[in-house]
DNA sequence: CTAATATCGAACAATTTGTTCATCAAAATA
DNA sequence: TATTTTGATGAACAAATTGTTCGATATTAG
């Protein structure tokens, strides 16, 4: 790929994410994010036909890192016991999540939350439901496979959010106990 | 109200129930709006400043009669036993739902079903913090309460959720026992 | 060095929004 | 019933935004 392109794209993915981390999605123009990009309004164009793919390609790039980070976790030494694991794959996520990537935190947190809500749950989705079938987990609860998914997933989309409403004052061990805590009782 | 405001109004709900069933929110026309409804352009900005504020109180009336309904249950006879309650509160509200009000169900059924989740959740936890404080439940749990509040009403939430992607080919009652082994480990 | 390609910026039509206003119709009130 | 008040109408309007086009310029890759 072209190097102006490169930096063009990377100029407008900043502009758009520093927007997005304070204002609603719906209430940014397109000219604000080329204005923050500082590119000319056609270049904008050659690149995203419109708004909603800038967004998808944004969501991609962002959540399909943590998909595959995940996945390489979930391949590895983790185990999701509640009683004497000393550190679940849900409290190695949130780490990651406190720890490297800010752009995710700073989304999670903004205005737009409810938006990027299900992007983040379904890259969750994949990551337990394999967790899930490897560790042969939930057979023996009455739960129908994909009911036990999705509410695992989204029990921890939410728990981010409720930490991540409060400030983040507790620490993820804290939040990692919490979550397995709600959804402990299911799955083992 | 004089009587030609109400049917104003009721014409624009109407109008736009019934779009937003179909296509999501961001790609409705306040022309269409008004075009479904039948009525002046003036007209319709005289009732709504804009279409945000129109979905606002759409959306107030119909969890607002959820919520009082809700709340109404709240007082009365069921108990969120698991064990032993042959109909939980939560049954209740499931029934609730396929039966009389036709229009909510569609909306979370609809294009726009993410849009709706938080009204519908903030309805409910105003509801289960209610239930669960009255009860004394979830007392001996370590979980904060507006922690524990907040995950069984996405919990509820998600479960109905599930239940409509599929099509509601479960019997209530089976869906909500799936909620209470979702959730039934921690509140007892 | 040269050919290919990305950026630029201004100009453009098309859509949508929200407002205004004079006129007409319906409701409340006396 | 007659009068007054209020709501509905629809056309016309400015403003904002969108997505496109095109010739000129700058940068990259070979």
């Amino acid at each position: 790929m072209d190097r102006r392109q490169r930096k063009t794209r990377a100029a407008i993915f900043d502009a758009f994410t520093l927007l997005l981390e304070k204002r609603p999605y719906h209430h940014i123009t397109v000219q604000e994010i080329i204005d923050k990009a500082d590119i000319g309004r056609a270049t904008f164009y050659a690149h995203f036909e419109t708004k909603d793919y800038l967004l998808k390609d944004l969501c991609d790039e962002l959540f399909g890192h943590i998909s595959s980070t995940a996945t390489g976790i979930a391949r590895g030494q983790y185990r999701y016991v509640c009683e004497n694991a000393d550190e679940s794959i849900f409290l190695h996520l949130l780490r990651h999540l406190q720890g490297n990537d800010y752009n995710i935190l700073a989304l999670l947190s903004s205005p737009n939350q409810e938006m990027f809500m299900p992007y983040f749950k379904s890259s969750l989705q994949k990551l337990i439901d394999l967790y899930l079938t490897e560790q042969n987990m939930g057979i023996s609860c009455k739960l129908p496979h994909d009911y036990l998914v999705n509410h695992v997933a989204t029990s921890f989309v939410e728990t981010v959010n409720w930490w991540l409403r409060r400030g983040r004052r507790e620490a993820p061990e804290v939040v990692a106990e919490y979550f397995e805590i709600a959804v402990g009782g299911i799955v083992k």
